[in-house]
DNA sequence: GTACCGTAGATCCTATAGGAAATGCGATTC
DNA sequence: GAATCGCATTTCCTATAGGATCTACGGTAC
């Protein structure tokens, strides 16, 4: 496997239980790992080529995001998928939190937030929307970042959080990778929409549009659910 | 199967970092260990007579409370009391969690849950309210429960996953641990609106006394803050 | 054929040891 | 008198080894 030691300032000395972190992340999104599979803490030290320990370290950081979960003295096992009911579910939550969020960040805003947030749906419009993890993943970089620069622009770090809290944020990249993109122009249309609002600075106008939109994403993965059963 | 090893009865083999965890944590409420200190994690392995890697474990698991913060190979520190800001902050984010909780606890509601809400506030009120830690501890508890309570209601897991992000339900305490119980009052008062309005079963009636109930809170504890400052 | 029991393998958990970096202190030099 | 360099100590990070537990499989008895 190729070593990124190229991290810059030249730092030699970088904590291995960092890049066991990261490497088990992107095993998790790219569907190597998948739902349910249990992660051996010595097995996943031997492919790494590292000791067990910083393993154990990183994995106990993952359960926190929900992605694995540990049975005390039985081991670590990938999350399972979301059934459609916990998709829904995770569509209220956002329901609750990411509307406030809109509010706030919106009465802050200013030309930088905006400018990103308009990168942030360029590239969501120029992002490939084939089923494959590479493809997808994409898409689903600048959808995620679109939404995130709302949250830390709230400017309140226990709604940001809250956010974080959501990790099915990530589940749902899971649940979609193979799938594909359902749901790109009306995405595009109603992050367009909140960036409007953010332009006129009206925030109870984004607030509003925000709960258009993950109203939308709701019925539309409710749909995508039913296909994929 | 006479032999039933496995869970709670087994003293055999506790999981050694559980230990560990649940004594940082008892440190951290008790004021023991204090804003900003280092933790060592040599140290606080030789103090409780384990190795270091449980401590490495435990305080992995801490991070993610937002109790210790951890800055790369520089190890861990106990993290910073809230500012008067930060604690306004807190409650805004509050505000948006909790009333949301309310209402859909609400439309779950039964006996069970409200004996259990009333059992809470009869908690509350017995519960003595001196400056010392273990005094105000019995209070905290039972003030915690009760908002947890309809936090768990909810059924939704990831609004109680975001409930429990704000860890500064924790940070809360240490906050005031010093300060003593100053709106026992109002509290046990606010509290039984929101239990009435769950016996009646009124959903947005249970939201409304909610956020009335935080906005108090909010008010209160930006007065508290003033006076130890 | 079914149920129970014992052994073997794999895995997890903990402890100890060693290497590397950062911090603190004192001596030296300008 | 102030700044810089060097050394010693402390601390963190990783690796390896050993003890304990759980699961799986095969054999035996009913």
């Amino acid at each position: 496997m190729a070593t990124k030691n190229q991290a810059s300032g030249g730092v030699s000395r970088q904590v291995l239980a960092d890049h066991v972190y990261e490497a088990l992340l992107v095993a998790l999104m790219d569907g190597r790992l998948e739902a349910g599979t249990p992660v051996s803490i010595d097995g996943m030290a031997r492919e790494l080529d590292v000791s067990p320990t910083p393993v154990r370290e990183a994995l106990a950081r993952l359960e926190a995001t929900g992605m694995v979960r540990r049975m005390a003295l039985r081991g670590y096992r990938v999350a399972p998928l979301f059934t459609p009911d916990e998709l829904a579910d995770l569509m209220d939550a956002r329901l609750v939190i990411e509307p406030a969020n809109a509010f706030m960040a919106c009465k802050h805003a200013g030309q930088e937030l905006t400018g990103q947030l308009e990168q942030a749906i360029e590239d969501l419009k120029a992002a490939p929307r084939g089923p494959s993890f590479a493809e997808f993943r994409a898409y689903w970089e600048a959808d995620e970042r679109f939404h995130r620069l709302i949250a830390e622009s709230a400017a309140n770090q226990f709604l940001l959080s809250a956010y974080n809290a959501l990790g099915g944020q990530v589940q749902r990249f899971r649940f979609f990778g193979g799938l594909g993109v359902t749901d790109a122009d009306f995405a595009i249309a109603e992050h367009t929409e909140i960036l409007k609002a953010f332009e006129a600075g009206d925030p109870e106008l984004a607030r509003q549009k925000m709960i258009d939109h993950i109203e939308g994403v709701k019925q539309r993965s409710q749909h995508d659910s039913e296909v994929r059963s």
